[in-house]
DNA sequence: TATCGGTATTCA
DNA sequence: GAATACCGATAA
């Protein structure tokens, strides 16, 4: 294992009389089944097997008082369980695939790596459908789906006959024709009793019921979505490319590579994906693949490829023709992660377009249940090409995987943040390694664990640094040092500074947009009593609440306790409260004093809570009727504003000073990502601005920033954390306890502590913090603290952990408590 | 984690 | 005295 990973350990092995995997039983051999379930319980269960079964096939089994579905792990002729407690599979789904060895695999892995039993990691990985053996006759049934869609004709009718007071039927109908066409679960989400209206529909003869086939019902969804979002894409991500340059040509489609000129870097990128491919391909033909023990051989792995491209350098071209090349092999499947695909949903439209002909799915948390089940089955069964997802999708069954791209691979929504927390960044470079093939992570910015990875040569950079477009410049950066600003005693209009004020109006004025970039939601972080001090601090929390002042509530943002605003102070009953802070909402009550004849809009968590609200928002960007645009990260990602040629960051200095140590090198992407905002527009008059209000311009952060010197930031960043010794030059874990009383989650964790120092657990190369209270202590009521464990060896830390999670489970306390491994934010 | 039985606690 | 809240054991 020369190269990667990063992850790895060997296998464990296997145990003595596990028969072989895909081992297939004569019916009527008494066997056992060691079966996975979904609890947190370490072990797999043992129940007698009176048919034919092999490895990774779903069961229904008996557990306690249910009925539950498990994975097959294991066969084996004998058990070590009581005979007497051992109980009958009850029926096993033969006519779903079994999963196979790879992807038994990477659970097993995973749950190796992260410390959870391995029904723990497997079975949340499989739709919730396919857990419910009610389902299973249906599912597989299923020669189409159906699909519900106005009437040819009948629009306006039905649109009358459906009262406005009958709010969810009114949904309903406008979702029909909105969306064409929808399926029943779709119908559903809209209106609870859908099922029942649209059959009053079809009988009127409004609607139309229609069984799409499964291929199609995906495919339909995709040539909606083309029709309007595909012109809107953000190409220095995957979300977008139609402007990589005008020289390529998105929907060209059957001619790779023909007629269409790539930058040098794309070229290079592109080639050493392609030798990659071909030297898997060559390799699988080698070395078929085992189906012993579960290792691909000695074949050698092939490193990750860390593809570094500028904002604007058509990263996403390098994408859609290495994945062309992969799928020119039969059967092949390609998996494309990307870290928020409700931001960006065009990048379906993109890909289809280019792959007219492949049945493409999606895979990500925001799909209704059904929709999952399908797409998990088109891919488990090799029907589906190429999988697009987001975090989750790293856990499909893609039996004939052949390439992963990882766009935006420094994205911190790649790292599960509840339950188990995984890297599906970190998971995908095993899945790819363990099966020897290529994974592509692309990035402006990458993470600094990447980059040292590849400054190591543990991964093969990749690096594009011109622009795909021509016409199209980095924007300029430049700061604006609020400290001068105040010294100066020019005014300072609610956080916007006088340049920055002109800068907007300047842009107002010549018919172009600005985008303000603001961290932080609602009208102000804390409402405050001038004449006794009190603050609306969160019952239930240490946090403040935010004043919501077009909703007139105060929220906690972290317990989603509400309450109306207070009209005095409940201490003293002063009746001057004042807003501290600024959040977008306040920012955009501001700027619409300051323009009152700009259209403003404002597009974060509150402004999009309702569904599919965003996207009419960023519609409406794009259609050029909103001049001024307010918003928190929501806006940073993924859209391209062709029109914004200025973006002004209105605060971003509490990131500099954070305790966390990660929080510069998310700041620099978050800000080079927004900063991109502003590069697209072709201007005659040179780039577009980035401006910065800061109280800290001298802060090495923003020297790099404004010369868009990412490697030299990273170098900087890199040389802090080998002198502090902290990742990537270290491997660390984080034990988490949270109680009602601080007092009880820090005792566990002193407990914890001393557990480790005992002698069987001791090694020099683990070294434990002291436990502390998290910076938020509170949440929801319960006290959280946390103990952080680390080694430069991750091979120690790993089996540290393995000994210490069996010792702390046999510890009784008043606590609930987790491990974290690889923690992103500490 | 989901569920169970057992026991303590609450309230009319 | 019934409803309910809470605890600990258990799952093959």
């Amino acid at each position: 294992m020369t190269h990667v990973n990063d992850l790895s350990e060997p296998p464990p092995a296997s145990t003595d009389d596990a028969l072989s995997p895909g081992a297939q039983l004569r019916t009527g051999t008494p066997v056992i089944a060691r079966v996975a379930l979904d609890t947190p319980l370490l072990t797999l269960f043992d129940y007698r097997l009176d048919q034919a079964a092999s490895l990774g096939q779903l069961v229904q089994v008996p557990f306690g008082r249910r009925e539950v579905v498990g994975v097959v792990w294991e066969l084996t002729q004998r058990s070590e369980v009581d005979p007497a407690k051992l109980r009958d599979v009850t029926s096993v789904w033969h006519e779903l695939p079994p999963l196979g060895d790879d992807w038994r695999d990477l659970m097993q892995f995973a749950a190796r790596y992260y410390q959870r039993g391995v029904g723990e990691v497997a079975l949340p990985a499989v739709p919730g459908h396919l857990r419910t053996p009610m389902r299973w006759p249906r599912l597989l049934a299923q020669r189409g789906v159906q699909r519900y869609r106005i009437a040819d004709g009948a629009l306006t009718t039905l649109m009358d006959n459906v009262p406005a007071r009958l709010r969810a039927q009114r949904r309903l109908a406008e979702g029909l024709a909105q969306a064409g066409t929808l399926d029943a679960d779709e119908a559903k989400a809209l209106c609870s009793k859908a099922a029942d209206v649209l059959k009053q529909w079809a009988a009127a003869g409004w609607v139309v019921v229609e069984t799409v086939p499964f291929h199609e019902a995906i495919r339909d969804v995709a040539d909606m979505d083309d029709t309007h979002e595909a012109n809107d894409t953000d190409e220095d991500s995957i979300a977008g490319q139609t402007d990589a340059g005008a020289d390529i040509d998105p929907i060209a489609k059957d001619t790779p590579g023909a007629a269409k000129t790539l930058t040098a870097g794309q070229a290079d990128a592109v080639a050493a994906v392609h030798d990659a491919l071909e030297a898997a391909g060559a390799q699988r033909l080698d070395h078929p693949p085992l189906k012993g023990d579960g290792e691909a051989g000695d074949a050698p792995a092939c490193a990750p490829f860390l593809l570094y491209g500028v904002t604007g350098s058509g990263k996403t071209e390098v994408y859609l023709r290495t994945v062309a090349e992969a799928l020119r092999q039969p059967d092949a499947q390609v998996l494309v992660l990307v870290p928020e695909i409700n931001l960006t949903p065009q990048l379906e439209g993109v890909f289809r377009k280019r792959f007219p002909d492949e049945t493409l799915v999606t895979l990500h948390s925001a799909l209704a249940e059904g929709e999952r089940a399908r797409h998990w089955l088109a891919a488990h069964r090799g029907e589906a090409r190429v999988v697009l997802g987001t975090r989750l999708a790293v856990m499909a069954s893609l039996p004939h995987l052949r390439l992963i791209v990882v766009d935006e691979e420094h994205d911190p929504s790649y790292k599960q943040q509840e339950g188990l927390r995984y890297s599906a960044r970190d998971l995908a470079i095993w899945r790819a390694n363990r099966l020897r093939i290529p994974v592509v992570l692309g990035s402006a910015t990458p993470s600094l664990d990447s980059w040292r990875r590849a400054e190591q040569g543990r991964y093969v950079r990749l690096a594009m640094p011109e622009r795909a477009t021509p016409d199209a410049v980095l924007p300029r950066v430049s700061l604006i040092d609020m400290e001068i600003e105040r010294k100066r005693q020019r005014a300072v209009h609610e956080g916007l500074s006088q340049p920055l004020l002109a800068a907007i109006r300047a842009r107002f004025e010549a018919g172009e947009q600005s985008l303000l970039f603001l961290n932080r939601r609602g009208y102000a972080p804390v409402l405050n009593c001038d004449a006794c001090g009190w603050i609306s601090d969160c019952r239930r929390c240490s946090a403040h609440m935010v004043l919501h002042k077009p909703e007139r509530r105060l929220r906690c943002h972290h317990c989603g306790a509400e309450s109306r605003i207070p009209h005095a102070c409940p201490d003293c009953g002063n009746q001057d409260l004042a807003p501290l802070g600024r959040g977008t909402q306040r920012i955009e009550e501001a700027l619409a004093e300051h323009f009152p004849d700009a259209r403003l809009s404002r597009i974060d968590a509150d402004s999009t809570r309702r569904k599919g609200s965003a996207q009419a928002l960023f519609a409406q960007v794009h259609a050029g009727e909103i001049d001024i645009l307010i918003g928190t990260q929501m806006v940073a990602k993924g859209h391209d504003f062709r029109n914004v040629t200025l973006v002004g960051v209105v605060n971003a200095d509490s990131a500099l000073f954070s305790h966390d140590f990660r929080a510069a090198e998310r700041l620099f992407a978050q800000l080079m990502q927004v900063a991109g905002r502003a590069g697209r527009a072709a201007r005659a008059d040179g780039p577009g601005d980035v401006l910065i209000q800061t109280r800290y311009a001298s802060h090495p952060l923003f020297a790099s920033l404004m010369r868009h010197d990412y490697a030299g930031f990273a170098a900087q960043q890199l040389e802090e954390r080998r002198v502090a010794l902290l990742p990537p030059y270290t491997h660390q874990a984080l034990l988490r306890a949270e109680a009602r009383r601080l007092d009880d989650a820090m005792t566990f964790l002193k407990q914890a502590r001393e557990i480790a120092a005992a002698p069987a657990l001791n090694d020099p190369r683990i070294s434990l913090w002291d436990p502390v209270p998290m910076t938020m202590v509170r949440i929801a009521g319960t006290d959280r603290a946390q103990l952080v464990v680390e080694s430069p060896h991750r091979g120690a830390l790993q089996r540290f952990l393995t000994h210490w999670m069996g010792e702390l489970r046999a510890l009784k306390a008043p606590v609930r408590w987790h491990l974290e491994v690889d923690p992103l934010e500490i």
